[in-house]
DNA sequence: TTGATTATTGCAAATCATTTGCATTTTTTG
DNA sequence: CAAAAAATGCAAATGATTTGCAATAATCAA
């Protein structure tokens, strides 16, 4: 059990909420896969973990703070947060789906905080998703037509 | 017909999307009410069009550019996009939901080109969405345990 | 304008993700 | 370790979104 482990379990206590099997399976599969669909996360853990438990757990986690959900535009998906990963943003390729982590940047959390503080949002949390085209889709793209999903 | 619907069709035209009346109904509803969940867009037109077919012509909007998804933290909701409204973000409250709009800044949009060429994005549209306590909320918050971290 | 062609719609059924109730199992607590 | 509390797995329910297809509406060329 590494370091961030001992964090969950902390949080965990501190919030009076049991340490079980699956919530350390699911921990772990973040920690190991990274940034994951709820569908991956599902498969990932389903020898062990039953869905309505991963969907359970999550929820915990993300009032928690373990987890938070990072909209791509499609469908969000999970990565392990602040506590455990230092704070970015994502930029996302409309086509291919890939997301691009973009380093903590001072100036760019500075206007943020100054903006929040002028909307009366206190307490704040944040996400800044950048979508766009990656270089590589940026090529093949002659065709904006439907077709795909 | 106000000048943003004449856009509107200029936009299906140059798609080659036919003129149809549930596109005009699902616009006109857009523009009326602003900010609205697809369940309340589909509420509001289900006297003319079906379910499906609003949600059919929110796919073919959000390609071409008419209208976008916000993320609020549960479901998304829509609104008219750039061509439409004035560019701006969003912050969210956490308890109650509201939506408050953030002014175009300069400076933000600045940094965000930068980030968003460095991580070789292009052609990019983004959302940044803060979320916090509103005001009334942050009173009325004394059972969130949020002191973890 | 009209009739042929193509796109779009409405409807019903299907799918997919997510949630819920409840009996059983696991974890916590003293 | 036993009792109490919390969490789980399973199956069934829900809710949002999508799809196939026949009917209708929009477009286009003459």
């Amino acid at each position: 059990m590494d370091a961030a482990e001992q964090l969950l379990i902390k949080i965990l206590k501190d919030n009076k909420a049991s340490i079980t099997k699956p919530r350390r399976i699911v921990f772990r599969t973040l920690q190991k896969y990274g940034l994951v669909s709820m569908n991956r996360l599902i498969d990932l853990t389903k020898a062990h973990i039953d869905t309505a438990s991963v969907y359970r757990t999550i929820e915990l986690f993300e009032q928690f703070g373990i987890v938070q959900k990072i909209y791509t535009g499609w469908k969000y998906k999970l990565e392990l947060s602040g506590a455990f990963l230092p704070h970015h943003h994502h930029a996302i390729c409309k086509k291919c789906g890939i997301v691009i982590a973009i380093q903590e940047n001072e100036d760019l959390e500075k206007i943020i905080q100054y903006l929040a503080t002028k909307a009366g949002i206190t307490n704040q949390t944040h996400s800044l998703e950048i979508r766009g085209l990656c270089k590589k889709c940026e090529k093949s793209i002659n065709s904006l037509s439907r077709k795909n999903s």
